[in-house]
RNA sequence: GCUCCCAUAGCUCAGUUGGAUAGAGCACUGGCCUUCUAAGCCAGCGGUCCCAGGUUCGAGUCCUGGUGGGGGCGCCA
């Protein structure tokens, strides 16, 4: 019992490891294939299907293997009862009164007792990375919300993790503006909303060189004024910048996303030439049609040696591989990370690689992760700031918010104006992030409205109400959920226990989610407990007088569990567990 | 030309890395509010997992080939 706050398949699989090996099936140092949860409850509650792969092993029927693996699984006070089934699964239904001590203490523990397989371990990761002079959109919504989340995960598993904004804020973009500027700006349109004036300009600058190709040659000028540091150009820079920073931090704050460094591009400009210079030194790169390439062979990965990442062009300025390489070397120089992640459109996947091969050449030795999530959809078009087919973050924000609002105010009435005004917000920023947290991020998504505002079925408002009902029943039985000591949980319901076990496997959910870097793992899990949940209250009432006070107690005890469950998962999932709706 | 990804219910998507009778939500049909919040619950309907081979105790998942769709590929990021 001492191991009760263990993982539930890790207590498992060591004790089948162990049985294996009593019978002489393995060697001692043997790793087991793991205990997983079962599909359909009748197979039990976690099934182990080792049993084939010893067999094979040991030349012998995989029931007959499987029948001395139960047989020596038995008297554990976790396992109430094991069953060898079909051709040689191992069946194991978890003991109650075990099932009912591991919910008490994790729900007691700090964060469900996650156990900290991170602690002493440093993550960089690389997200939202938005672009100056441009408005954000429903397309930096992914890396925003996914990079966000896997964020909150690391950190809960106890990583040290450096949340690091690679803003674009340097390059050849900022010569266009300062021409377009200057030519076309308007100064109250500027006053009244400087972002979107900038993207006006930008777009305007794109329109005119189409018809007067020497405007790109004025925005080169520009662009090498500002890059050798004219006193004019930086300071239009520095208030390009000012203005994008500022509102890029009311979107984040509207999201409830930080950031624990902010070193956009332009931090490493002073380091691109040296760095060229070096790699050129050292032989990494060469001189190739005038450019600097670093040239990859086939031992670098699988089609690069076709690819090669190019450094410097032939006019002498860098790209964004070159900063992308000196961020890498400034990365692992400051933090000394075993991991860097980036979250972004999996159309870079290709730039990744490259930058990973270049820095491995460099004797970099973390552990790189290219999360490359899906395209955003619209209506059958790729969202695309050129076209114009994109759609204001803020606007999708306030239009869910308000959709959220309307229904607040007929469904929760009798709340205050500022009461209901924070559930709007919480279930309609909830809504925008779901629907994107919920899906695989490497798989496409359509933008629908219709989705996004739903508030039926697997919806940001069902899992909140999940968490408002819970707290609600501790209200009404004036209880304070802060100072609540709860007891053994009352298990004897199906509903009651198929909700224990729901939260019983949070913690490996949670590492089985940041290990793969798919929130939508973690979601579809709160989703299954909000379900679950929901069963429950309807099915047994908490707080009714014809219960004992031991049964009255064990539930009380059980949605206390749930809401610690669930509030930790919304809230690593970016949501606002509320209190009340 | 080279390379990567995708194809699962009418729709939108999951599928714990090879496990048992493939799941969820929406939509559709029927039922449940004098009792802790109906933003809810219960039940039903719905499938050639793109096609053809292969690997093995077992394949939506792995391999090969094909069909269809999409992405990327040195002077943008």
């Amino acid at each position: 019992m001492e191991d009760v706050m263990k993982l539930v398949s890790e207590l498992l699989t060591e004790g089948i490891r162990a049985a294996a090996v009593q019978a002489g099936l393995v060697e001692p140092d043997a790793v087991a294939e793991p205990f997983v949860p079962t599909a359909d409850p009748r197979h039990g509650d976690y099934q182990c299907n080792w049993a084939f792969r010893l067999a094979k092993i040991a030349r012998k029927a995989p029931r007959e293997v499987a029948a001395i693996l139960v047989e020596r699984l038995g008297d554990n006070p976790m396992i109430a009862r094991v069953e060898l089934a079909g051709p040689g699964f191992v069946n194991v239904f978890l003991s109650d009164p075990w099932l009912g001590e591991n919910l008490r203490a994790r729900s007691v523990a700090a964060d469900l007792g996650v156990p900290q397989v991170g602690a002493g371990r440093t993550m960089v990761i690389d997200y939202s990375s938005p672009n100056i002079a441009k408005r954000m959109h429903v397309g930096h919504l992914r890396s925003t919300i996914i990079g966000d989340a896997i964020t909150r995960m690391y950190r809960v598993l106890g990583w040290k993790v450096i949340a690091d904004n690679h803003i674009g804020d340097w390059g050849t973009q900022f010569g266009k503006l300062i021409v377009a500027w200057e030519r076309w700006r308007d100064d109250a349109a500027y006053a009244e909303d400087p972002v979107a004036e900038l993207q006006r300009l930008y777009q305007a600058f794109g329109e005119a060189a189409q018809e007067q190709p020497d405007l790109i040659e004025r925005a080169r000028a520009e662009t090498v004024k500002l890059q050798e540091g004219e006193s004019k150009s930086r300071a239009l820079w520095q208030e390009f910048c000012r203005v994008s920073l500022e509102e890029f931090d009311r979107v984040y704050e509207r999201l409830g996303v930080s950031f624990d460094v902010v070193l956009g591009e332009s931090y490493y400009r002073d380091r691109l030439q040296r760095l060229v210079d070096d790699l050129l030194e050292r032989g990494i790169a060469v001189h190739d049609q005038g450019a600097v390439i670093v040239p990859f062979d086939a031992s670098d990965g699988k089609g690069l040696s076709k690819n090669p990442l190019l450094i410097r062009k032939s006019d002498g300025a860098a790209l964004y591989g070159t900063t992308d390489l000196a961020t890498v070397l400034h990365r692992v120089e400051t933090w000394a990370p075993e991991r860097v992640l980036y979250e972004t459109d999996v159309r870079q996947a290709l730039h990744f690689r490259q930058v990973f091969a270049a820095s491995r050449k460099l004797g970099v030795e973390v552990e790189f992760v290219h999360i490359g999530h899906g395209m955003l959809k619209l209506d059958g078009g790729v969202a695309s700031t050129r076209a114009g087919t994109v759609l204001n973050l803020v606007d999708v924000l306030d239009t869910a918010v308000a959709h959220a609002r309307t229904v607040v105010d007929q469904a929760s009435a009798h709340l205050s104006e500022s009461e209901r005004a924070e559930i709007a917000e919480a279930v309609g920023v909830g809504a925008v992030k779901i629907t994107d947290l919920s899906q695989n991020p490497s798989t496409d998504i359509h933008f629908d409205w219709e989705r996004m505002l739903a508030i039926e079925g697997d919806t940001a408002p069902y899992l909140l109400y999940a968490n408002a009902r819970c707290h609600s029943i501790f209200r009404k039985a004036g209880l304070d959920i802060e100072t609540f000591v709860p007891g053994l949980p009352d298990l004897t319901h199906d509903t009651a226990r198929a909700v224990a076990l729901l939260v019983v496997r949070t913690p490996e959910v949670v590492i089985a989610a940041t290990e793969a870097a798919k929130p939508n793992v973690l979601a579809t899990h709160v989703f299954a407990l909000a379900r679950a949940f929901a069963s429950f209250y309807s099915a047994c009432r908490v707080l009714d007088e014809d219960l004992s006070a031991e049964v009255r107690l064990g539930r009380l005890s059980l949605v206390y569990a749930v809401a610690r469950s669930l509030s930790l998962c919304l809230d690593l999932l970016g949501l606002v567990p509320l209190r009340r709706m």
